[in-house]
Parts: structure tokens; sequence; C-alpha cells
DNA sequence: ACGTTCACG
DNA sequence: ACGTACGTGAACGTA
């Protein structure tokens, strides 16, 4: 006989789970009824992943019965004050019910009694019947379920992760056996349950109590024994909410169920019932998947029509107006040199493709996507901008990027791949890139014209079907005016700015290279001469054996995987030993040969000795944009000898210079603007140095007082917490005080700064009410861990909705100022040329006559980006290379 | 592929 | 009791 397997499934701890999963995707699982359906997709999903993995022969879901169970009677207060189940969530526990039944699973509730004690009940018995039990759940409290029968399933973040709880995992992690759960939670209490425990015992104090005495019965024989006067304190007094709380948090292994094992059999789903539910829910990446297994080759995807082009049929492309798709298929990211492997251009009433990208070059096509009356719509515009510019062409007036447009609506929503950013708009029309293409090594063009063109026309199509609805999503977040006057513009500057490139002199670098590799290795012999042997610098693991085995120094920190030896370490142990400052040298010295020096060379074209940079404008949370191949954007400036890299960037012709205007202190200014705050709007309308005035009010010091460097260095520290979202703790180990003074900072600097405390609040509120946090231009950043009840993951995205509004609209203001100064410098006929942008600083190219013009233009642009109640400061530099870069 | 370290705003 | 300052990218060593 076949193995006896047992499903067992907390229903309601799944449930909710699966909602809170896919809280950010909230509004997009809704069927047609405006029902939700997220919790019932996420729970699906889980559903199949344990099906798969487990193949059960009987499978139960338990669900809660009521609020009142034998615990409540036992203690009145027993799960009281939770906050009340969203609206959003409770809609869908029938359908999850309905689900379960269609895949042929019963669902089951007991008055009285808790999913857990169902549970707990029919573990114990199939195990006795010879049964393997598995349970899946998303509650760690059933791992007191655990035995050799008994495995419990705990899904962990997502939908999608899950860890199988076995004895001897209960016993590794949590350093207890499966039984003394309970006896740990009856000293800690548990908070989310409403019981209390015995006072200051949380986890640690209570397995390291229940390790030592076994159970909490034996602990009270033994209570002498117990080291600590006040914890002793404490256990005597709240023995009796231990045993109680013990006895709540052990789960009944002998309810009075009315089924039995043998009514769960479990034979699969009613596939008919489940693609009527499936039809019904919406949901069809589900229905596709069953479509996929019931017949194989018939994949539900749409048949497209195409022509193939040629140089002798381009005629009928007269025929295209209006607006089009257009797509220049490329494999590889760099799209400044990855290789063309074919595109699509057309509209839903024909769909013309080729895999020679020299058509392009044609008039009769040209024309069409040189025309700016006809719409082009694509999928990562600057990307196509910058391809159609290799082949000569002007990509004018795209209309609809369907890349970017999915980021600005979630910015996590951001993949490069086609495929999955439709799916998350509900379109599942289109294969991924890497069914078609593969991936690693093997990814190639396919050589099937069929195939490759059907592919390519399919994404076509998507963008066009999806773009009403996206722009339509635009227009309901108000995120319209962003879109179309900011982030699109913004990518054809951009584009202007990652062609035209800056020139790199590699003489200059291989100079610095030479000097930095001789004083290398002088330190290297050194650091080998105090370790007394030879060994790997760049190994943190040989590293951390020669300081803290060999020298014995004192171990500050450690990583997962051993000693760090990072700067901050390093830099406590200073004094101990000579070593460290050699190896900090060393560090700084191998960093700047291999990451900027032998790094930028790889990516300078032989063709112009320029770097070609690429701007990630849908990449970071924040609206941020970020700089690869290569970072332009941590070119070094803080010490000397790095700051020295910057002499090899040059301007393209000789007697040209570099200029450079920077936003001084953009993101306090936006701080004073945005939290209304009267007192810091009043310290920047004055003029006033920001941190010597904030040093002044924390420190109370007489208005015509100097402040000393040390003061305005403290108070520097405090304003940066502020706008990083300020926590205690931060601040003291960011600046080296303790954390009660850190903690008398902080309230000082919300006296003296009553509206950015009132910021802070509002802004973490708004972001409780909302699901996500917003910039003075209505851009959006979801976060979804706001309302966890993880302490860890809350105060995370309390900081997150407090830092990105104010990180966030310092990147609208910057790319507003760039679509200006980009028209200003055409309007004007300058030769002027915007190269690189550096979060707060714009940087360009001029002739030497253009610098007095580009010293006046420049700044007021930049200051006049945007209207907000303080002024914005910006400061200029020119000199022949970035380096010799001065007032 | 992942973690650590370090470069920038 | 919890234990992180916000946002990035590249190189390297280790698995």
């Amino acid at each position: 006989m076949a193995d006896k397997k047992l499903l067992l499934i907390d229903g309601n701890s799944l449930t909710y789970k699966a909602f809170f999963a896919l809280f950010t995707s909230l509004e997009r699982f809704t069927n047609e009824d405006g029902l939700h359906t997220s919790a019932i997709y996420g729970f699906n999903r889980m559903l199949d992943d344990i099906l798969k993995d487990v193949q059960p022969t009987s499978a139960l879901a338990a669900f809660d019965a009521g609020k009142t169970t034998f615990r409540t009677k036992m203690y009145e207060d027993y799960k009281a004050g939770r906050a009340k189940m969203p609206d959003e969530l409770r809609e869908q526990f029938p359908f999850v019910m309905d689900l379960l039944h269609d895949r042929g699973i019963k669902t089951y509730e007991l008055k009285n009694y808790e999913a857990d004690d169902i549970i707990g009940t029919l573990a114990k018995e199939a195990s006795k019947k010879g049964y393997h039990v598995t349970i899946i759940t998303g509650d760690r409290d059933l791992t007191q379920l655990c035995s050799d029968k008994v495995t419990v399933a705990i899904s962990k973040k997502g939908v999608s992760e899950i860890e199988k709880y076995t004895p001897s995992f209960v016993k590794e992690t949590m350093g207890i056996t499966p039984e003394q759960i309970i006896d740990v939670k009856g000293l800690q209490g548990d908070n989310s349950d409403n019981y209390p425990g015995v006072e200051k015992v949380g986890p640690k104090t209570a397995v390291k109590l229940i390790q030592q005495f076994g159970s909490i019965e034996n602990l009270y024989e033994h209570i002498d024994e117990v080291s600590g006067k006040k914890l002793k304190e404490h256990l005597i007094r709240d023995k009796d909410q231990a045993l109680l709380s013990k006895k709540l948090a052990t789960i009944d292994r002998d309810a009075p169920l009315t089924i039995s094992l043998s009514d769960l059999k479990y034979d699969g789903a009613d596939n008919d019932k489940l693609v009527d539910f499936y039809k019904k829910m919406n949901m069809k990446s589900f229905l596709r998947e069953m479509e996929g297994a019931s017949n194989q080759d018939a994949e539900k995807l749409p048949d497209v029509k195409y022509t193939v082009l040629t140089k002798d049929n381009l005629d009928e492309l007269d025929q295209l107006s209006g607006e089009i798709v257009f797509n220049i298929e490329m494999l590889e990211e760099n799209y400044h040199v990855a290789p063309f492997a074919g595109f699509v251009i057309g509209n839903q009433n024909h769909w013309y493709v080729s895999r020679d990208i020299d058509l392009l070059d044609d008039p009769k096509i040209k024309n069409i996507l040189e025309n700016k009356n006809i719409k082009k719509n694509v999928f990562d515009a600057k990307a196509q901008i910058v391809a159609a510019n290799r082949e000569n062409i002007k990509l004018n007036s795209v209309d609809f990027d369907m890349l970017l447009a999915s980021y600005l609506l979630n910015t996590l929503d951001n993949s490069n791949d086609l495929a999955k950013v439709a799916n998350r708009h509900n379109y599942y029309g289109v294969k991924p890139d890497s069914e078609v293409y593969g991936t690693g090594k093997k990814k190639e063009i396919p050589a099937d014209d069929h195939v490759f063109f059907t592919h390519i026309v399919r994404k076509a199509l998507a963008i066009d079907e999806l773009k009403d609805k996206m722009i339509d999503d635009l227009k309901k977040h108000n995120q319209l005016d962003l879109y179309r006057n900011m982030e699109v513009p913004l990518s054809y500057v951009l584009s202007e700015m990652e062609i035209e490139g800056i020139t790199v002199d590699v003489d200059t670098l291989e100079a610095l290279k030479s000097k930095f590799t001789e004083h290398l290795s002088e330190i290297e012999q050194a650091i080998y001469q105090e370790a007394g042997e030879e060994f790997n610098i760049g190994s943190p693991k040989q590293l951390g054996e020669i300081l803290f085995d060999k020298l014995k120094l004192p171990v500050v920190k450690k990583t997962k995987t051993g000693y760090s030896t990072s700067v901050d370490v390093l830099e406590k142990l200073a004094g101990l030993n000579p070593i460290i400052d050699n190896v900090l040298a060393y560090r700084q010295l191998s960093k700047l040969i291999s990451t900027y020096i032998d790094g930028i060379k790889k990516d300078i074209y032989s063709r112009d000795h320029k770097v070609h940079t690429r701007y990630l404008q849908t990449l970071t949370q924040t609206g941020r944009l970020s700089s690869v191949d290569p970072n332009l954007q941590n070119i070094p400036v803080r010490t000397e000898e790095g700051r020295k890299i910057r002499e090899a960037f040059v301007p393209r012709h000789k007697d040209w210079e570099l200029f450079s205007s920077d936003y001084s202190q953009v993101e306090l200014r936006v701080l004073a603007a945005i939290s209304g705050d009267k007192n810091m709007q009043e310290a920047f309308k004055n003029g006033e140095d920001i941190h010597a005035a904030t040093a002044r009010r924390i420190f109370e010091l007489p208005s015509n007082e100097d402040v000393t460097s040390e003061l305005r260095r403290q108070a520097k520290a405090v304003n940066f917490g502020i706008v990083y979202g300020i926590s205690a703790y931060g601040l003291a180990k960011n600046t080296g005080i303790s954390r009660k003074r850190a903690q008398e900072f902080i309230d000082k600097y919300f006296r003296e700064y009553p509206g950015v405390k009132k910021y802070t609040e509002d802004s973490v509120k708004f972001a409780e009410d909302h699901g996500y946090a917003e910039t003075i231009m209505k851009r959006r950043r979801y976060l979804p861990d706001i309302n966890s009840k993880q302490f860890q993951k809350r105060s995370f995205a309390e900081r997150t909705a407090m830092n990105s509004p104010i990180q966030g609209s310092a990147a609208d203001i910057v790319k507003v100022a760039m679509i200006r100064m980009q028209r200003e410098l055409k309007k004007r006929g300058l030769k002027a040329t915007m190269l690189l942008q550096i979060h707060d600083e714009l940087i360009f190219e001029a002739p030497k006559d253009e610098i007095p013009v580009l010293e006046k233009l420049v700044p007021s642009i930049m200051d006049s980006a945007v209207d907000l109640d303080v002024p914005l400061k910006v400061e200029s530099h020119y000199g022949p290379n970035w380096y010799d870069i001065k007032k």
C-alpha cells in the first residue's frame, strides 16, 4: 500500500499571510464584481506549491469558528485588542473556502475551538494510524506539533517561500524541543494573542530559562537556582500568569471533532468547477496553467499575423498613421553596443517585422519614426531612442513607454522583461524573453523566423493592449503630469547625455596607476612584515585570521561568515597595531586601481575615447537615477588620492572646460519646505549655515557666538539623521555618542523644529493610511511593511516613509531642472553640453567663452525649477578637468 | 549566486 | 525586547 500522507491546512493563517504578502498589489487583484481577490490568489499559489510538494492522500483545511473559544473562557482578554480585519480581506474568506472545495479539499471549523486545535487533534490521530502528516501554516506556534511523523511547513515571506520544521530543525533554530515551545511562550507571553507571561522576560531570557530547567513547572520547583534577583522576583510574582499563558499557548490535541480521518480522502480537483472558479475570479494565469496542463502544445497565446519587410514592400508602410508601436529587439542590456536582433513596427491592423535593421535607414521607415505627428508606443523609451540613434534615426514623439508607466505606478514593477511587466498588469498574451531566447550562455536569437517574429509581435501587441489601461491608471494616481511632462521628456534628455558621453584621458589613468601600484607594493610588504607571513590581504577571511587569531586583536563585530574587517571596525583598532593603518591604505589603493582605473578603462570606447554610461531611469525606489557601465555617480572625491581620478575626465575639445553646478543642501531645504517648519525655513531664508544654525539651537548658544567645528559636526549628524528617518540608536551608532545623549539631541531638535517633528509623524501616518509615500510631484513608493507586526520591518518602513518624500522630491527637482536646462541650451544655440547628473549636481562641457553664460544660466534654471517656500541655492565651479574644477 | 567591502549623493 | 541610519554600483572572495 502506498504511503498515507495527510495535509492539514491552517486556513485562517494562510489566508491572512497571502493577503498581506500581496498587500501592495491589492488593487491589481479584483474581479469584474469588484471583489478583491489577492488573498484567494496568494492562497492558491501556496496551495499549488504544497500540494505538488507533499502529494497528499488526504487533506483538510481548518478554520477558526469565531471569536469566543475555550481560551476566552479561561482568559477573557485572549486575542483582545487585535486590529480589526480589513474588509478587503474579510470578503475573501468565503471564496477561499469555495476554492478549497473545487480543489477537492474539505474545510472544517468547530465551535469554541481554533483551527490550531483541529489540526493538533487530527495530527495526533493520524500519526497514530501511521500517516505522515504535513501541516501548512503561517504561524510559528504550530511548530509545537512537530514530531518524527509530523512536519510543520511555515510559509515565510511572499507566497512561495516555505520553511519545513522537523524536531531537529526546531532544536537547531530555536534551541529548544517542540514540546518546550509552550513553556517558552508561557514565560514570554504573546503580544498578538494578548496574554502577558512574566514581566521583563522576552524570548532570549525565556529560552535560556527553559534550556536550563526544561519546563515551567520544573523551573518553579527550582526557583532558588535562578540567577538574578529582579528576575526571580518577577518570576515568583507572575507565576500564575506564566502557568495560564502556557495553557493558552498549548494546542488542544483532543478536540471533540465531528469528522474523522476517513472523511478526508484527497483525489485532486474538480477541474470543470475550478475552471469556472478561476474565470469568475479573473485569474488568467491559473487558467492558462490548467489549459497548459491539459493540452501541452496548444498554447493559449494570441495568434499574430505579420508581414516580413523587405526592400520591395516598404511602400505598404504608408498606411501607418496616427500611432504605432515600435521596438528594436536587443538581447543584451547595454543598448549602446548590443547587437540588433530585429525590429517590429505597426499597430493592431498590421504588424511588420524584420531581422534587417538597415531597412530602418530607408526613408520610407525613417520618415515614419521621425514624424512628430505619429505617436510611438514603446517599452523603454530611452533604450529605443539610443538604439534608433545608432541607425541615425531620431525617434520622435514617444507617447507611451510601458516600462516607465509601470515604474511610476509601482516602483517595484520595473522588470526589463516585458512579459513580467505585462503580467503585473493582468496581461498574459506574451512569453518572457527567457523562454524564447534562453538564459546565460545559451541565450540566443531563435533561428526560426516564425518563433522570433511571433514573439516580438506579441510584445508589440502587449504594449498596444495595455496602453489605455495604464494611462488611465496614471490618471487615477494623479501621475499623468509626472509621466508626460517629467519622465518622458527626461528620457530624451538622458539619451542625449548618454550618447554624448564624457571623454576620459587614458594616459592620466595610466600615470596614476603606476604611482598607486608602486605605493601599493610598499604597503603590501609592510603588512607582510607586520603579519609575519604573506597572505591575501584582499580576502576578508584570511585578513580576519591574521588580525584576530594570529595578532589577537579584539573582535569588535562579526558577520554571518566570520570576523568583520570593515572600515569602522578597523578604525576602532587603529591605535593597537600599525598593521591596521596599512590595511586601510591598502584597501583604499586597491579599490582605486581595480574599480576606478582598470574598471573605467574597460568602459572606454576606442572610437571616441569616451565612456557612455547608462542612466537607469526605472530602478531606484525613490525616483533618483542610477548609473552603470560605468557608474559615474560614485567617482572618488572624499580623499585626495581618490579625487585624483577625476583628473582623467576632460572636455572633448582642447580649450573647452568642464562646468559644474550643484544644489547646496537640497534635501534639508526640501524638508524645510514640505514640513512647513518656520524655524528651519527662517534659517534658509536668512542665508544661514544650516548646520551652524541647528547647533546654536540644540546647544542653546547665543546667536552672536561662533559655533565650534565640533558642535557643528554634531548638529550636521543630527540633520542627516532626520533626513534618513531618525532613531536614537542609529544616530548614536553613526556618531559615536551614547544612545541617551542621542535621544536628548533628537528631543531638543524636535522642540526647536516642531514642524519637522510633525512632518515625521504625518508622513508615517500618511503611509499607514494609504500604503505608500509620495513626493511633491506625486511620485509614489509603496510601503507594504508599514503596518507589519514585526518591529524591524515596520521601523524600516517608517524611516522610509519619512525619507522617501525628501530624497524623492529632491530627485524630482533635479529632473525638472535638467529638462529645462536642455531646452534652454538648444534655444540659445549654445555649444555647451550637459554630460552628467550626480543626484544634486549637473556637469557640462563648454567652450571657454560660454562659461560666463553658464555661470548665470545654470543656477538660475536650477534654483527656479520648482516653487518652494524655501529658496534653493546653487553653487558653480569650472576648470580644465573634473579634478581642477574650482570656483 | 551571495556576502562583504567601499566608492558616491 | 527588538537592533538600522536613506539611496545606489562594482570588485572581489567564497560557496
